[in-house]
DNA sequence: CGCTCGTCAAGAGCACTGCTCTCTTTTCTG
DNA sequence: CAGAAAAGAGAGCAGTGCTCTTGACGAGCG
Protein backbone atom coordinates (compact mmCIF):
# COMPACT_ATOMS: atom_id res chain seq x y z
CA UNK A 1 0.00 0.00 0.00
CA UNK A 2 2.64 2.52 0.49
CA UNK A 3 4.68 1.28 -2.51
CA UNK A 4 2.87 1.15 -5.44
CA UNK A 5 1.64 5.14 -5.42
CA UNK A 6 1.47 7.41 -8.01
CA UNK A 7 4.02 9.18 -9.26
CA UNK A 8 2.00 12.57 -7.67
CA UNK A 9 2.31 11.17 -4.02
CA UNK A 10 5.81 10.02 -4.66
CA UNK A 11 7.04 13.49 -5.71
CA UNK A 12 4.35 14.74 -2.45
CA UNK A 13 6.38 12.54 0.19
CA UNK A 14 9.59 13.69 -1.44
CA UNK A 15 8.71 17.25 -1.09
CA UNK A 16 7.17 16.60 2.47
CA UNK A 17 10.68 14.85 3.51
CA UNK A 18 12.87 17.73 1.78
CA UNK A 19 11.00 20.65 3.70
CA UNK A 20 11.41 18.78 7.41
CA UNK A 21 15.03 17.88 6.42
CA UNK A 22 15.77 22.26 5.93
CA UNK A 23 13.30 22.68 8.67
CA UNK A 24 15.19 20.85 10.95
CA UNK A 25 19.04 22.31 10.13
CA UNK A 26 17.15 25.74 10.64
CA UNK A 27 15.91 24.95 13.64
CA UNK A 28 19.08 23.02 15.09
CA UNK A 29 21.38 26.49 13.70
CA UNK A 30 18.65 28.91 14.91
CA UNK A 31 15.97 27.29 17.24
CA UNK A 32 12.11 27.32 16.64
CA UNK A 33 11.43 31.04 16.49
CA UNK A 34 13.79 31.20 14.12
CA UNK A 35 12.12 28.65 11.63
CA UNK A 36 10.49 30.87 8.97
CA UNK A 37 8.47 28.99 5.73
CA UNK A 38 9.90 31.80 3.32
CA UNK A 39 13.22 30.37 3.96
CA UNK A 40 12.49 27.71 3.58
CA UNK A 41 11.03 27.84 0.13
CA UNK A 42 13.74 30.32 -0.76
CA UNK A 43 16.75 27.68 -0.11
CA UNK A 44 14.34 24.90 -2.12
CA UNK A 45 13.96 27.66 -4.69
CA UNK A 46 9.98 27.73 -5.07
CA UNK A 47 7.80 30.53 -4.35
CA UNK A 48 7.15 31.58 -0.64
CA UNK A 49 3.10 31.00 -1.55
CA UNK A 50 3.92 27.03 -2.81
CA UNK A 51 5.24 25.71 0.39
CA UNK A 52 1.72 26.18 1.58
CA UNK A 53 0.23 23.28 -0.26
CA UNK A 54 2.69 20.90 1.68
CA UNK A 55 2.37 22.34 5.08
CA UNK A 56 -0.53 25.13 5.15
CA UNK A 57 0.55 26.89 8.69
CA UNK A 58 3.61 26.99 10.37
CA UNK A 59 2.26 25.00 13.37
CA UNK A 60 1.67 21.97 10.61
CA UNK A 61 5.43 22.20 10.19
CA UNK A 62 6.28 22.44 13.66
CA UNK A 63 3.76 19.57 14.65
CA UNK A 64 5.62 17.55 11.86
CA UNK A 65 8.84 18.38 13.10
CA UNK A 66 7.64 17.44 17.09
CA UNK A 67 6.60 14.01 16.31
CA UNK A 68 9.74 13.29 14.57
CA UNK A 69 11.95 14.92 17.59
CA UNK A 70 9.42 12.63 20.34
CA UNK A 71 10.15 9.64 17.66
CA UNK A 72 14.06 10.36 17.56
CA UNK A 73 14.25 10.78 21.02
CA UNK A 74 12.08 7.77 21.77
CA UNK A 75 14.38 5.65 19.70
CA UNK A 76 17.51 6.82 21.36
CA UNK A 77 15.72 5.54 24.85
CA UNK A 78 15.04 2.08 23.47
CA UNK A 79 18.27 1.81 21.90
CA UNK A 80 19.47 2.46 24.92
CA UNK A 81 18.11 -1.03 26.87
CA UNK A 82 20.50 -3.54 26.42
CA UNK A 83 21.30 -4.22 29.61
CA UNK A 84 19.72 -6.38 32.69
CA UNK A 85 20.58 -4.47 35.77
CA UNK A 86 17.57 -2.19 36.88
CA UNK A 87 19.90 0.59 37.64
CA UNK A 88 22.36 0.33 34.98
CA UNK A 89 18.82 0.54 32.65
CA UNK A 90 17.65 3.44 34.58
CA UNK A 91 20.98 5.42 34.15
CA UNK A 92 21.13 4.13 30.38
CA UNK A 93 17.92 6.20 29.96
CA UNK A 94 19.12 8.93 32.13
CA UNK A 95 21.82 9.41 29.89
CA UNK A 96 19.91 9.10 26.36
CA UNK A 97 18.12 11.88 27.65
CA UNK A 98 20.60 14.42 28.24
CA UNK A 99 22.72 13.15 25.34
CA UNK A 100 19.83 14.25 23.18
CA UNK A 101 18.95 16.53 24.35
CA UNK A 102 22.97 18.15 24.06
CA UNK A 103 22.84 16.96 21.07
CA UNK A 104 19.62 18.99 19.70
CA UNK A 105 19.24 21.34 22.22
CA UNK A 106 16.42 22.92 20.09
CA UNK A 107 14.33 20.22 19.39
CA UNK A 108 14.42 19.08 23.23
CA UNK A 109 13.57 22.72 23.32
CA UNK A 110 10.62 22.19 21.15
CA UNK A 111 9.42 19.00 23.26
CA UNK A 112 9.87 19.75 26.66
CA UNK A 113 10.69 23.24 27.04
CA UNK A 114 7.31 26.34 26.54
CA UNK A 115 5.15 25.58 24.45
CA UNK A 116 5.19 27.81 21.31
CA UNK A 117 2.44 30.46 22.05
CA UNK A 118 -0.76 29.75 19.87
CA UNK A 119 0.16 26.63 19.70
CA UNK A 120 -1.88 23.35 20.50
CA UNK A 121 -0.68 19.85 20.83
CA UNK A 122 -3.05 17.99 18.30
CA UNK A 123 -3.82 14.21 19.14
CA UNK A 124 -1.03 12.49 17.00
CA UNK A 125 1.85 14.32 18.88
CA UNK A 126 1.34 11.89 22.33
CA UNK A 127 1.35 8.13 21.21
CA UNK A 128 5.14 9.21 19.83
CA UNK A 129 5.52 11.56 22.96
CA UNK A 130 4.84 8.31 25.21
CA UNK A 131 8.02 5.96 23.92
CA UNK A 132 10.19 7.38 26.08
CA UNK A 133 7.97 7.28 28.90
CA UNK A 134 7.09 3.71 28.26
CA UNK A 135 10.85 2.48 28.50
CA UNK A 136 10.88 4.55 31.82
CA UNK A 137 7.46 2.15 32.70
CA UNK A 138 8.70 -1.09 31.83
CA UNK A 139 12.15 -0.91 33.84
CA UNK A 140 9.91 -0.11 36.79
CA UNK A 141 7.68 -2.70 36.30
CA UNK A 142 10.83 -5.40 35.43
CA UNK A 143 12.30 -4.27 38.56
CA UNK A 144 8.86 -3.85 40.66
CA UNK A 145 10.42 -2.27 43.34
CA UNK A 146 9.76 -1.21 46.62
CA UNK A 147 10.74 2.44 47.25
CA UNK A 148 13.08 2.52 51.08
CA UNK A 149 11.24 4.80 53.95
CA UNK A 150 8.63 5.83 51.68
CA UNK A 151 4.63 6.74 52.50
CA UNK A 152 2.35 5.58 50.01
CA UNK A 153 0.31 8.16 47.86
CA UNK A 154 -3.14 9.57 49.86
CA UNK A 155 -6.66 7.61 48.28
CA UNK A 156 -7.61 9.91 46.24
CA UNK A 157 -4.28 9.52 44.10
CA UNK A 158 -5.92 6.47 43.56
CA UNK A 159 -7.44 6.80 39.85
CA UNK A 160 -4.24 8.28 38.90
CA UNK A 161 -2.32 5.53 39.65
CA UNK A 162 -4.73 3.14 38.66
CA UNK A 163 -3.62 4.91 35.05
CA UNK A 164 -0.24 4.80 35.34
CA UNK A 165 -0.15 1.41 36.59
CA UNK A 166 -1.06 0.72 32.72
CA UNK A 167 2.64 1.62 32.31
CA UNK A 168 3.86 -0.45 34.97
CA UNK A 169 1.60 -3.70 35.75
CA UNK A 170 2.03 -5.02 39.47
CA UNK A 171 4.07 -2.20 40.60
CA UNK A 172 2.81 -0.91 44.01
CA UNK A 173 1.44 2.61 44.48
CA UNK A 174 4.24 4.23 46.08
CA UNK A 175 6.76 2.72 43.64
CA UNK A 176 4.08 4.51 41.26
CA UNK A 177 4.26 7.65 42.70
CA UNK A 178 8.06 7.84 43.06
CA UNK A 179 8.76 6.80 39.45
CA UNK A 180 6.51 10.09 38.20
CA UNK A 181 8.50 11.98 40.43
CA UNK A 182 11.86 10.62 39.16
CA UNK A 183 10.92 10.91 35.83
CA UNK A 184 9.92 14.49 35.69
CA UNK A 185 13.75 15.18 37.81
CA UNK A 186 14.87 13.51 35.28
CA UNK A 187 13.57 16.58 33.19
CA UNK A 188 14.38 18.82 35.66
CA UNK A 189 18.10 18.44 35.64
CA UNK A 190 18.00 17.78 31.66
CA UNK A 191 16.38 21.23 31.22
CA UNK A 192 18.56 23.31 34.15
CA UNK A 193 21.51 22.20 32.61
CA UNK A 194 20.21 23.14 28.86
CA UNK A 195 18.53 26.19 29.54
CA UNK A 196 21.38 28.14 31.78
CA UNK A 197 20.65 27.90 35.19
CA UNK A 198 23.51 25.79 35.64
CA UNK A 199 26.16 28.28 34.60
CA UNK A 200 28.37 29.69 36.95
CA UNK A 201 27.66 27.30 39.42
CA UNK A 202 28.19 23.50 37.82
CA UNK A 203 30.97 22.84 35.98
CA UNK A 204 31.10 19.04 35.64
CA UNK A 205 27.98 18.56 34.35
CA UNK A 206 27.47 14.80 32.86
CA UNK A 207 29.68 13.92 36.64
CA UNK A 208 26.83 16.18 38.75
CA UNK A 209 23.78 14.51 36.59
CA UNK A 210 25.35 10.93 36.87
CA UNK A 211 25.11 11.26 40.59
CA UNK A 212 21.73 12.42 41.16
CA UNK A 213 20.59 9.72 38.45
CA UNK A 214 22.35 7.40 40.67
CA UNK A 215 21.26 8.73 44.15
CA UNK A 216 17.36 8.83 42.10
CA UNK A 217 17.83 5.07 41.15
CA UNK A 218 18.35 4.57 45.15
CA UNK A 219 15.20 6.70 45.63
CA UNK A 220 13.20 4.54 43.36
CA UNK A 221 14.30 1.13 45.23
CA UNK A 222 16.29 -0.34 42.15
CA UNK B 1 18.90 60.40 46.22
CA UNK B 2 15.89 58.47 44.41
CA UNK B 3 13.33 61.35 45.48
CA UNK B 4 14.17 64.57 43.64
CA UNK B 5 14.81 63.77 40.05
CA UNK B 6 14.34 65.93 37.88
CA UNK B 7 10.92 66.07 36.31
CA UNK B 8 12.39 64.42 33.54
CA UNK B 9 13.20 61.52 34.88
CA UNK B 10 10.64 61.27 36.96
CA UNK B 11 7.97 60.99 33.67
CA UNK B 12 10.68 58.81 32.21
CA UNK B 13 10.36 56.05 34.94
CA UNK B 14 6.97 55.93 35.08
CA UNK B 15 7.21 55.69 31.03
CA UNK B 16 9.17 52.44 31.63
CA UNK B 17 7.00 51.14 34.50
CA UNK B 18 3.72 51.74 31.99
CA UNK B 19 5.25 49.76 28.95
CA UNK B 20 6.28 46.90 31.35
CA UNK B 21 3.28 47.03 32.75
CA UNK B 22 1.65 46.63 29.24
CA UNK B 23 3.89 44.08 27.64
CA UNK B 24 3.64 42.45 31.25
CA UNK B 25 -0.50 42.11 30.34
CA UNK B 26 0.65 41.15 26.58
CA UNK B 27 2.81 38.30 28.31
CA UNK B 28 0.32 36.94 30.37
CA UNK B 29 -2.35 37.38 27.64
CA UNK B 30 -0.28 35.82 24.36
CA UNK B 31 3.23 34.90 25.99
CA UNK B 32 6.90 35.95 24.99
CA UNK B 33 6.71 35.49 21.33
CA UNK B 34 3.00 37.49 21.58
CA UNK B 35 5.14 40.30 22.10
CA UNK B 36 5.30 43.53 20.05
CA UNK B 37 6.45 46.67 20.74
CA UNK B 38 4.83 48.45 18.35
CA UNK B 39 1.73 46.77 19.80
CA UNK B 40 2.55 48.59 22.91
CA UNK B 41 3.42 51.80 21.58
CA UNK B 42 -0.17 51.69 20.20
CA UNK B 43 -1.83 50.98 23.03
CA UNK B 44 0.13 54.07 24.80
CA UNK B 45 -0.64 56.03 21.91
CA UNK B 46 2.80 56.53 20.97
CA UNK B 47 4.58 56.15 17.61
CA UNK B 48 6.29 53.12 17.33
CA UNK B 49 9.65 54.12 17.11
CA UNK B 50 9.31 56.37 20.40
CA UNK B 51 9.43 53.22 22.56
CA UNK B 52 13.01 52.69 21.39
CA UNK B 53 13.90 55.64 23.80
CA UNK B 54 12.81 53.46 26.65
CA UNK B 55 14.19 49.92 25.38
CA UNK B 56 16.27 49.82 22.43
CA UNK B 57 15.80 46.66 21.77
CA UNK B 58 13.46 43.94 22.14
CA UNK B 59 15.83 41.77 24.06
CA UNK B 60 15.80 44.71 26.64
CA UNK B 61 12.02 44.83 27.32
CA UNK B 62 12.62 40.87 27.91
CA UNK B 63 15.56 41.58 30.08
CA UNK B 64 13.30 43.87 32.59
CA UNK B 65 10.31 41.49 32.29
CA UNK B 66 12.28 38.50 33.16
CA UNK B 67 14.16 40.25 36.23
CA UNK B 68 11.11 41.66 37.58
CA UNK B 69 9.76 37.74 37.25
CA UNK B 70 12.74 36.54 39.18
CA UNK B 71 12.01 39.19 41.98
CA UNK B 72 8.28 37.91 42.54
CA UNK B 73 8.93 34.45 42.24
CA UNK B 74 12.06 35.54 44.97
CA UNK B 75 9.32 37.35 46.77
CA UNK B 76 6.84 34.69 46.81
CA UNK B 77 9.68 31.89 47.63
CA UNK B 78 10.69 34.39 51.16
CA UNK B 79 7.17 35.33 52.19
CA UNK B 80 6.82 31.03 52.26
CA UNK B 81 9.12 31.08 54.73
CA UNK B 82 7.08 31.50 58.29
CA UNK B 83 7.57 27.71 59.86
CA UNK B 84 10.29 26.88 61.81
CA UNK B 85 9.50 22.96 60.65
CA UNK B 86 12.45 22.27 57.71
CA UNK B 87 9.89 19.63 56.26
CA UNK B 88 7.08 22.27 56.26
CA UNK B 89 9.73 25.16 54.91
CA UNK B 90 10.60 22.92 51.80
CA UNK B 91 6.54 22.29 51.27
CA UNK B 92 6.02 25.18 51.88
CA UNK B 93 8.76 26.48 49.17
CA UNK B 94 7.12 24.05 46.45
CA UNK B 95 4.02 25.17 46.47
CA UNK B 96 5.11 28.82 46.36
CA UNK B 97 7.03 28.10 43.27
CA UNK B 98 4.26 26.05 41.90
CA UNK B 99 1.70 28.54 42.76
CA UNK B 100 3.69 31.17 40.58
CA UNK B 101 3.91 29.31 37.84
CA UNK B 102 0.06 28.06 38.04
CA UNK B 103 -0.66 31.81 38.34
CA UNK B 104 1.56 33.26 35.79
CA UNK B 105 2.75 30.70 33.16
CA UNK B 106 3.89 32.89 30.78
CA UNK B 107 6.32 34.24 33.38
CA UNK B 108 7.41 31.38 34.45
CA UNK B 109 8.06 29.70 30.74
CA UNK B 110 10.17 32.81 30.60
CA UNK B 111 12.09 32.36 33.29
CA UNK B 112 12.68 28.62 33.30
CA UNK B 113 11.29 27.59 29.67
CA UNK B 114 13.19 27.09 26.84
CA UNK B 115 15.39 30.65 26.04
CA UNK B 116 14.17 32.75 23.60
CA UNK B 117 16.60 32.29 20.58
CA UNK B 118 19.03 34.63 20.17
CA UNK B 119 18.59 35.83 23.59
CA UNK B 120 21.76 36.10 25.86
CA UNK B 121 20.88 36.87 29.63
CA UNK B 122 22.45 39.44 30.96
CA UNK B 123 24.29 38.97 34.17
CA UNK B 124 22.36 41.88 35.48
CA UNK B 125 19.56 38.35 36.11
CA UNK B 126 21.74 36.61 37.83
CA UNK B 127 21.33 37.75 41.28
CA UNK B 128 17.27 38.52 40.92
CA UNK B 129 17.30 34.44 39.46
CA UNK B 130 19.34 33.57 42.88
CA UNK B 131 16.86 34.40 45.07
CA UNK B 132 14.29 31.75 45.54
CA UNK B 133 17.69 29.26 45.20
CA UNK B 134 18.98 30.76 47.96
CA UNK B 135 15.85 30.30 49.81
CA UNK B 136 16.42 26.66 49.02
CA UNK B 137 19.97 26.26 50.78
CA UNK B 138 18.86 28.02 53.79
CA UNK B 139 16.11 25.43 54.68
CA UNK B 140 18.93 23.00 53.75
CA UNK B 141 21.70 24.87 55.64
CA UNK B 142 19.10 25.05 59.00
CA UNK B 143 18.04 21.22 58.74
CA UNK B 144 21.85 20.21 58.07
CA UNK B 145 20.25 16.64 56.92
CA UNK B 146 21.85 13.47 56.43
CA UNK B 147 20.38 12.10 53.55
CA UNK B 148 19.42 8.07 54.10
CA UNK B 149 21.46 5.74 52.28
CA UNK B 150 23.35 7.74 49.77
CA UNK B 151 27.14 7.72 48.51
CA UNK B 152 28.77 10.69 48.44
CA UNK B 153 29.87 12.26 44.96
CA UNK B 154 32.71 11.11 43.47
CA UNK B 155 35.97 13.25 44.18
CA UNK B 156 35.89 15.34 41.09
CA UNK B 157 32.51 17.24 41.93
CA UNK B 158 34.69 18.45 45.09
CA UNK B 159 35.22 22.26 43.60
CA UNK B 160 31.18 22.52 42.37
CA UNK B 161 30.00 21.45 46.04
CA UNK B 162 32.41 23.66 47.40
CA UNK B 163 30.90 26.47 45.36
CA UNK B 164 27.36 25.29 46.07
CA UNK B 165 28.24 24.99 49.85
CA UNK B 166 28.59 28.81 49.85
CA UNK B 167 24.59 29.08 49.52
CA UNK B 168 24.30 26.25 52.44
CA UNK B 169 27.48 26.18 54.70
CA UNK B 170 28.14 23.42 57.24
CA UNK B 171 26.13 20.83 55.12
CA UNK B 172 27.73 17.74 53.73
CA UNK B 173 28.61 16.82 50.41
CA UNK B 174 25.54 13.89 49.82
CA UNK B 175 23.34 17.02 50.95
CA UNK B 176 24.24 19.30 49.00
CA UNK B 177 23.66 17.12 46.21
CA UNK B 178 20.69 16.06 46.90
CA UNK B 179 19.82 19.68 47.66
CA UNK B 180 20.54 20.23 43.27
CA UNK B 181 18.93 16.90 42.69
CA UNK B 182 15.55 18.07 44.81
CA UNK B 183 15.73 21.42 43.27
CA UNK B 184 16.26 20.70 39.66
CA UNK B 185 13.38 17.69 40.49
CA UNK B 186 10.90 20.79 41.84
CA UNK B 187 11.43 22.40 38.69
CA UNK B 188 10.74 19.54 36.65
CA UNK B 189 7.34 18.74 37.82
CA UNK B 190 6.19 22.09 37.79
CA UNK B 191 7.31 22.61 34.07
CA UNK B 192 5.85 19.21 33.44
CA UNK B 193 2.72 19.78 34.97
CA UNK B 194 2.44 23.63 33.04
CA UNK B 195 3.84 22.32 29.57
CA UNK B 196 0.93 19.84 28.93
CA UNK B 197 3.39 16.49 29.91
CA UNK B 198 0.86 15.95 32.55
CA UNK B 199 -2.38 16.29 29.91
CA UNK B 200 -4.48 12.96 29.83
CA UNK B 201 -2.10 11.26 32.60
CA UNK B 202 -2.74 13.06 36.05
CA UNK B 203 -5.87 14.69 36.76
CA UNK B 204 -5.28 15.45 40.92
CA UNK B 205 -2.53 17.77 39.96
CA UNK B 206 -2.18 19.40 43.36
CA UNK B 207 -2.07 16.39 45.57
CA UNK B 208 0.63 14.81 43.52
CA UNK B 209 2.90 17.34 43.47
CA UNK B 210 2.44 17.92 46.85
CA UNK B 211 3.20 13.88 47.51
CA UNK B 212 6.04 14.18 45.38
CA UNK B 213 7.65 17.11 47.16
CA UNK B 214 7.04 15.25 50.24
CA UNK B 215 8.70 12.15 49.44
CA UNK B 216 11.75 14.81 48.23
CA UNK B 217 11.98 15.54 51.99
CA UNK B 218 12.56 12.58 53.08
CA UNK B 219 15.23 12.38 49.85
CA UNK B 220 16.38 14.88 51.35
CA UNK B 221 16.86 13.74 55.00
CA UNK B 222 14.48 16.79 56.17
C1' DC C 1 -7.53 10.18 -28.76
C1' DG C 2 -9.11 14.38 -26.79
C1' DC C 3 -10.92 16.74 -22.82
C1' DT C 4 -11.82 17.82 -18.24
C1' DC C 5 -10.53 18.31 -13.59
C1' DG C 6 -7.55 18.29 -9.67
C1' DT C 7 -2.93 19.49 -8.31
C1' DC C 8 0.81 22.53 -8.16
C1' DA C 9 3.61 26.71 -8.74
C1' DA C 10 3.99 31.55 -9.06
C1' DG C 11 3.07 36.43 -8.30
C1' DA C 12 0.95 40.14 -6.14
C1' DG C 13 -0.79 41.81 -2.09
C1' DC C 14 -2.25 42.49 3.00
C1' DA C 15 -1.20 43.25 7.57
C1' DC C 16 2.09 42.70 10.55
C1' DT C 17 6.98 42.83 12.86
C1' DG C 18 11.85 45.10 14.73
C1' DC C 19 14.68 48.60 13.89
C1' DT C 20 16.99 52.95 11.80
C1' DC C 21 17.30 57.64 10.26
C1' DT C 22 15.94 62.20 10.02
C1' DC C 23 13.53 66.08 11.58
C1' DT C 24 10.95 68.74 14.91
C1' DT C 25 9.46 69.81 19.50
C1' DT C 26 10.03 69.95 24.32
C1' DT C 27 12.60 70.36 28.52
C1' DC C 28 16.56 70.96 31.39
C1' DT C 29 20.74 73.52 32.52
C1' DG C 30 24.73 76.71 32.50
C1' DC D 1 17.86 83.39 28.01
C1' DA D 2 20.53 80.52 24.83
C1' DG D 3 22.40 76.21 23.95
C1' DA D 4 22.36 71.33 24.79
C1' DA D 5 20.12 67.18 25.72
C1' DA D 6 16.20 64.32 25.53
C1' DA D 7 11.92 62.84 23.50
C1' DG D 8 8.55 62.24 19.95
C1' DA D 9 6.87 61.65 15.05
C1' DG D 10 7.10 59.97 10.51
C1' DA D 11 8.95 57.60 6.69
C1' DG D 12 11.30 53.76 5.26
C1' DC D 13 13.79 49.04 4.99
C1' DA D 14 13.77 44.27 5.20
C1' DG D 15 11.58 40.65 6.84
C1' DT D 16 7.41 37.59 8.34
C1' DG D 17 2.79 34.37 7.71
C1' DC D 18 -0.84 33.88 4.96
C1' DT D 19 -4.46 34.62 1.07
C1' DC D 20 -6.19 35.13 -3.53
C1' DT D 21 -5.91 34.78 -8.32
C1' DT D 22 -3.93 33.18 -12.47
C1' DG D 23 -1.70 30.07 -15.40
C1' DA D 24 0.59 25.39 -16.44
C1' DC D 25 0.77 20.48 -16.16
C1' DG D 26 -0.51 15.69 -15.89
C1' DA D 27 -3.64 11.77 -14.86
C1' DG D 28 -7.87 9.64 -15.62
C1' DC D 29 -12.36 9.20 -18.12
C1' DG D 30 -15.63 9.26 -21.97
Amino acid sequence: MSAAKTARERVRAEMVREITDIARTHLAREGAAGLSLRAIAREMGMASSAIHRYFPTKDDLLTALIIDGYNALGEAAEASQHDQDPTARWLALCHAVRDFALDRPHEYALLYGSPVPGYRAPADTVAPALRATLVCGRIIADADPAPPDSTPPPALLGPDVEALRQVMPGVSDVAVARAVTAWTALFGAVSFELFGQFDNTITHRREFFDHGMRSLARYLGL
